[in-house]
DNA sequence: CGGTAGGCACACAGATCGGTGTACATAACA
DNA sequence: TGTTATGTACACCGATCTGTGTGCCTACCG
């Protein structure tokens, strides 16, 4: 019999209860923002009593940076780990958001929760570290002549195309796309033209 | 004898009501953001009885998109109206933060607000418009062969430098103007070398 | 002098917030 | 069988939020 399903009364044992909290987190507050969503609501959408939720969960403090935790696979590993792209179309997959915009949960927990101490606030600036700092490695494997700092670039068309489309209402991917292009053709010194070569500086 | 000062009880008649509020708006509501100042709060630093803060606002809503509105003359005019400086080095001045960083509140408004219909969102929307519009003039008037786009992309760059000096809690700008550089020496045809001439992209 | 407008102090309403306390129910394990 | 986790339902706490209602007070103006 089933072990992990719900009883008459509405039981839900077996392990799935975190995640349940954890899923509800990544809708709620992804739509509503995290100030916006109080633990009530959230554990209402979750199926777990509140009790439950602050059983695993010391407090939503917590909860907000475990929420933030859980980003990493399908932002990082998808996009950098791909075999089957040169480093410098990875480098550019970077910019290729899907039409349902995610939009940076880093940024705006950073802004939302406004104590740069807060975990969630921490874990918001190693992430976007941790994505320089890969962004910096591709750009070492496509030939970089300064590979940090092409990563911090790159980085920075990221979050600038973020908090745009965010502001603005409007996708400014593709404008971030273009500038990185730029700066990738004109930072690997022999450019393996993928479209349109164009000759380095020199020196 | 001056009508603008207080009377023995407190009065500070003289129409500084409105001012004080504001006033204390901008210092609140950018260092602890909107949702974390309470109208209660806002009106002691204002010194300012929460009864007459309502008289002059018809609800916060109304006060944040008031409080957006006091930016404009020190982050639009200041830069672009230098009649001292060339159009390119205007465009390169509006990376020229101050160091005790004012950082965006429009970015910080529309991830607070969440709302996009919001007063103050949509005048953030109108603001970040605005500067791209006036960068794109700049361009235009420093000969760059797209003006909107030079424009567009010099304010994702703004953007970008903004919200990752929060999210990370270091200066960003220095890249973000670095990436100007390039982007404006590559847009404009014949390029005015002003330290490192640089042959524009061959049709 | 008296009227009026603008402001103050303060209590309060209603909602929501994060977080707990308590008593009860179920499943797994002994 | 009984024990122990694990979870539920629900009331509740204190704090804080936006926003009002009320009464008084004082500066200005005629």
């Amino acid at each position: 019999m089933a072990e992990l399903e719900k009883g008459p009364t509405g039981r839900r044992r077996g392990r799935g209860a975190r995640e349940r909290i954890l899923g509800a987190s990544q809708q709620l507050f992804r739509e509503q923002g995290i100030n916006r969503t109080g633990m009530d609501q959230l554990c209402a959408a979750a199926q777990v009593s509140k009790r439950t939720a602050y059983q695993h969960f010391t407090g939503k403090d917590e909860l907000v940076a475990e929420y933030l935790r859980r980003f990493d696979p399908s932002v990082l590993s998808d996009v950098f780990d791909r075999t089957d792209l040169t480093p410098r179309e990875r480098l550019l997959a970077a910019f290729d958001v899907p039409p349902n915009a995610p939009l940076c949960p880093f940024i705006a927990a950073a802004v939302e929760l406004h104590d740069p101490e807060h975990p969630g606030s921490r874990y918001a600036r190693e992430y976007k570290m941790a994505v320089a700092a890969r962004l910096a490695d591709t750009a070492r494997e496509a030939g970089a002549t300064d590979p940090e700092q092409l990563g911090e670039q790159l980085a920075l068309l990221i979050d600038g195309a973020a908090a745009r489309t965010r502001v603005l209402d409007a996708d400014a991917f593709p404008t971030a796309a273009a500038i990185a292009a730029v700066l990738i053709d004109n930072a690997i010194p022999a450019a393996v033209g993928d479209d349109h070569p164009r000759e380095a500086v020199s020196s």
